[in-house]
DNA sequence: GGATTTAATGAATGACTATTCAGTATTCTA
DNA sequence: TAGAATACTGAATAGTCATTCATTAAATCC
């Protein structure tokens, strides 16, 4: 049954996993369990994540890349940086809402693992974090944000605000 | 060493909990490190607690008990109900606000735990309402509130979006 | 102060589950 | 279509940890 060489069997896996952690969380979720849904033998995780944590972080950023496409399909839909921000607070607030499950398990789950955090924010949050101050960068050119705003800054903080 | 019939080695157990599931999460913190800390052994746990699950129950009721404590006597010392409501919301985020461990473990841990909210919500939280549904009540009558407020459906309210 | 009750200990048990790997099935290649 | 390469399987392994319980220690009683 050497089907897969796309991604669809990953995938089915990590549609699994949101499910099945999203019902139990993740401690409670046994990989057997993630295999059972996905409709694939246990041992066929670890074709394609090294170990169960590796679902976790996958899983996030699965989401997070969806979130930053669909964050810059926004912006670009508005013209002035203000209407652009306004855009991306409603879609964080829109998103976080939505997968509440993700939310907590990312602040519950991870909080205790550093190297996450690390691993993720310098690849995905640090996109997410440029098309802010891309947008704020925009906003001071324009003259209708200080003019001595550092953008990366300030959008750590705006970040930061959404996110609390 | 038979020396403990009051409540101090329980709470010892309870403190040392505390400690290390804010610091490694409930499920990463074994039976041993808690007893560890607490300075017993492994069995003597079970001597206060059937079981693990049990220690987290006790965790939030304890610190439930004090929550109330301190809200009753808050209240006692403002004569308004407009002024108590006031002093039970700052104290409400006050101490989630410290505690804040405690508030995302019992959010995240607890949320797959139906039978412990049942539990938890008859015994204390229960209690926390009737607080403020008295001065709900209070408000009513002295009418500062509007008249056609149920004090027990207002309480929940409040409690619901101070929780959030 | 010997007998009884109560408290505490910690090694052993048993259940659970992430991970591995030897074997099987499927697809590809020439 | 045979043989190689790839994908998959699931039973076996190994490690972890909550819980038990036979044993030891201390306190209380008479």
């Amino acid at each position: 049954m050497a089907r897969n060489s796309d991604g669809t069997k990953r995938e089915a896996i990590l549609d699994a996993a949101v499910v099945e952690i999203a019902r139990h969380g993740y401690h409670q979720t046994t990989v057997a369990m993630i295999a059972r849904r996905a409709g694939v033998a246990d041992g066929t995780i670890y074709l394609y994540f090294s170990n169960k944590e590796e679902i976790l972080f996958s899983l996030f950023e699965r989401a997070m890349g969806r979130f930053i496409l669909e964050g810059r399909s926004q912006v670009d839909q508005e013209a002035t940086a203000e209407e652009k921000l306004r855009r991306i607070v409603e879609l964080h607030l829109t998103l976080v809402g939505r997968d509440r499950d993700l939310a907590i398990i990312s602040q519950v789950e991870l909080r205790h693992s550093l190297h996450f955090m690390d691993q993720l924010s310098r690849s995905q949050v640090g996109e997410y974090l440029n098309i802010i101050s891309q947008v704020v960068a925009q906003g001071v050119e324009e003259g209708s944000f200080r003019k001595d705003l550092d953008p990366v800054f300030a959008a750590k903080a705006i970040f930061g605000v959404l996110d609390e």
